[in-house]
DNA sequence: CTGCCTCGAGTTCG
DNA sequence: CTCGAGGCAG
């Protein structure tokens, strides 16, 4: 069994307490597997297990330690901080060993943590003491000494009592002082500086892109990137990298810098480090978890990756009054946000066929859990993605929720393969009809290009139904599928004739349910021209083209009966998409389809288009609306505007004249913030609209 | 031809 | 949401 394959049913049996095994047996297994976790993890570079499930694990060793009676093992991780470093670097022993934190997973574990603090203190559970409240960069932890002011050496944290040798590299990292300012006192002859290495995210995404350029492996993440420059061991390609460091506190110091932590971070500053201005000085623990809370949805905003807070009590008379467990502080606690990014084993790459013939590669992932969600897919895009990272059936995988929702596998971590790792390649037939999958020249995609294809006409079935197409309520994938599979259907009309009798046979269905959705599927014959022809599934015909050609020619059959050439005279019509429609008119199966629709007394031709324009209140705006706005639906605010007079757009530009934010938006607010666009709420649109 | 601005297509989990 | 690619102005 893999070590990811026991740590997850390690896992399992310890989430779940259905501990059938001995505690002893447990405790080992969670020794044995840190372990080797650990030794992943610090000389190979890279981990398959997150950094949270480690603690977590961690946790439970210790928690397990306490509750057991019998002696703990000399090697359990619970007495260390890590695994020894690897080898390339001179190693460097700490002065004093460089702590790892406790965890704190939500407010009620911060406020344990901080009663645990009154109470060895021994003062009331109620009183308030001063706490330091810091960012917690995800980066790499260094260790900084100085003599008499100048830079001596830097060296990373290692296992936490030995580490690497890298100060010429991180004398290239301009955010390192070289020497100290005086900062308005005198030289300290002997100080050492903790702070954390990390990337920007501006400068990784260049970094990517340039490797990506160059056809090299990219970093899966900025703290990997950090991590792989700062070890390179030519420091001219690490001066190369857009490197930077956040002071955090000292280590030994000849002299004291002040009384107390906030003090240190002022004093550091004011000797050239940089240090992050986003903390927060508070009384008592409430107002933490309102910080933690805050920065929780800011984490976006910040140019840099945190992946927590580490709170720490302010006063040095308390913390050293306060001391150490084993290898931890008890004056200070990370709270860590939950993890958006996982590591997880890619088991096979699927291919799947879209409406239109697009053929989309899929992962299928073992099971884990991002943010709070499992996931067990993603989307690899096409061929050259997942050749362009290297990715194979088998590899240890970085996945991640793009824009907090959506899964995407980011990249391969190369050094965890065995060799039994299969290289993919593109199958070269449809899985569903047996067609020649074809990629044309200068395109991304493959395409199956049978008109006949079951699984396409499955695909464009569930788009007609759809809620933007035809809105048919009740109707979805699935039922699409039992539809076609069944031959209820052959073309898009049959939905039209479809009767009680026909769904009656298929699975899960009764006489209500299918007379409600022979009822509902009737209903949508008054649908607007617009959706029916966005329904039929035309390439490069999506909503908004279809809405531009309805306007422009107001039925299906005048629609049919344009050249090319009148087609490509609409505004907004190109040669491409008006080969596309003249070519879907042309063709006798289509033809038929729309007779026969038209037959069935949908609705095939639209009112033209009323003139009236120009003293609408939103007339020559442009929108873009994001996020979950407080009262409207997504469709309801776009038809308002629209109804207005205004213009609604997917994408924010400089053209953009306002995006209308809701709640949990994605990259849009950015964007519209560096592009200085007007940013309004609901309310605000609302007003606007009355006008 | 290049650089915007848009649009289209596919997408995950609960 | 993110990607690729069509349309169009300069």
């Amino acid at each position: 069994m893999s070590l990811l394959e026991r740590t997850r049913r390690l896992q399992n049996s310890l989430k779940n307490k259905d501990r059938e095994e001995s505690a002893e047996f447990l405790i080992d297994e969670l020794i044995e597997s840190l372990n080797e976790h650990a030794l992943l993890y610090h000389q190979q570079g890279g981990s398959i297990i997150s950094d949270a499930e480690f603690d977590q694990l961690l946790n439970w060793l210790r928690e397990m330690e306490s509750a057991f009676s019998g002696p703990v093992r000399p090697d359990s991780p619970s007495h260390r901080v890590g695994a020894p470093p690897s080898e390339g670097f001179e190693k460097v022993k700490h002065r004093t060993s460089l702590l790892s934190l406790g965890n704190a997973f939500n407010g009620d574990e911060l406020r344990a943590w901080y009663e645990r603090a009154l109470r060895r203190l021994e003062l009331p559970l109620d009183s308030n003491i001063e706490l330091v409240s810091e960012l917690k960069i995800d980066g790499l932890a260094l260790s900084l000494s100085y003599e008499n002011g100048i830079l001596v050496q830097a060296a990373t944290r290692g296992d936490g009592q030995t580490g690497e040798n890298i100060t010429a590299n991180a004398r290239t990292i301009r955010s390192i002082p070289l020497s100290l300012k005086s900062g308005g006192q005198k030289v300290i002859s002997s100080l050492e500086v903790r702070g954390e290495v990390y990337f920007p995210k501006s400068s990784f995404d260049q970094l990517n892109e340039s490797l990506a350029s160059e056809g090299l492996k990219t970093f899966a993440n900025p703290r990997n990137a950090a991590a792989g420059s700062l070890r390179l061991l030519d420091s001219s390609v690490t001066a190369s990298r857009d490197l930077a460091f956040f002071a955090y506190g000292t280590g030994p110091v000849s002299e004291s810098i002040g009384g107390n932590h906030s003090e240190e971070l002022r004093v550091l500053k004011a000797l050239g480090f940089q240090v992050n201005d986003h903390f927060l000085q508070s009384l008592g623990i409430e107002a933490v978890i309102d910080f933690c809370a805050m920065f929780a949805g800011k984490r976006d905003d910040l140019d840099y990756e945190i992946d927590g807070v580490v709170v720490k009590v302010d006063s040095l008379a308390l913390q050293e009054r306060l001391g150490a467990v084993s290898n931890a502080p008890r004056w200070a606690v990370a709270y860590k946000f939950p993890a958006r990014e996982s590591t997880t084993i890619l088991r096979d790459i699927l291919i799947n066929v879209g409406r239109t013939g697009m053929i989309t590669p899929e992962a299928v992932l073992e099971p884990v859990e991002i943010g709070g969600v499992m996931v067990s897919q993603a989307t690899l895009h096409n061929e050259d993605y997942i050749r362009g990272k290297d990715i194979r059936i088998g590899d240890t995988v970085v996945v991640k929720r793009a824009g907090d929702v959506i899964p995407a596998v980011v990249a391969s971590i190369a050094a965890l393969r065995t060799g039994t790792e299969r290289i993919w390649s593109m199958p070269s037939s449809c899985p569903a009809c047996g067609t020649l999958l074809v990629r044309l020249e200068g395109e991304a995609d493959y395409y199956c290009s049978s008109s006949t294809c079951p699984a396409q006409f499955m695909r464009l079935v569930e788009h007609f139904a759809s809620r933007d197409a035809m809105d048919i309520e009740g109707f979805g994938a699935k039922l699409a599928v039992q539809l076609v599979t069944t031959d209820s259907l052959t073309s898009l009309d049959d939905i039209y004739k479809l009767t009680v009798d026909q769904l009656l046979l298929l699975d899960g269905f009764a006489l209500k349910k299918a007379e409600n959705l022979i009822e509902s599927i009737a209903a949508t014959k008054s649908r607007q021209l617009s959706r029916l022809l966005f329904g039929l599934g035309i390439r490069h015909v999506g909503k908004t083209i279809a809405e531009l050609l309805i306007s422009s020619f107001q039925s299906l059959e005048s629609l049919s009966q344009r050249t090319e050439e009148e087609l490509s005279e609409v505004d907004g019509i190109g040669p491409v998409i008006a080969k596309s429609v003249a070519g879907w008119f042309s063709e006798s199966q289509n033809k038929g389809l729309v007779a026969s629709l038209s037959g069935l007394g949908l609705n095939v031709a639209e009112d033209a288009p009323e003139g009236q324009d120009g003293d609408l209140p939103l007339t020559g705006k442009t929108f873009v609306v994001t996020g979950t706005l407080p009262s409207l639906g997504r469709a309801e605010a776009e038809s308002l505007i629209k109804s207005k007079g205004g213009k609604v757009s997917s994408s924010v530009s400089s053209k953009t004249s306002y995006l209308v934010l809701g709640e949990n938006p994605g990259s849009k607010a950015v964007k519209a913030a560096s592009l200085g666009v007007q940013i309004i709420d609901e309310t605000e649109l609302l007003t606007m609209a009355r006008a």
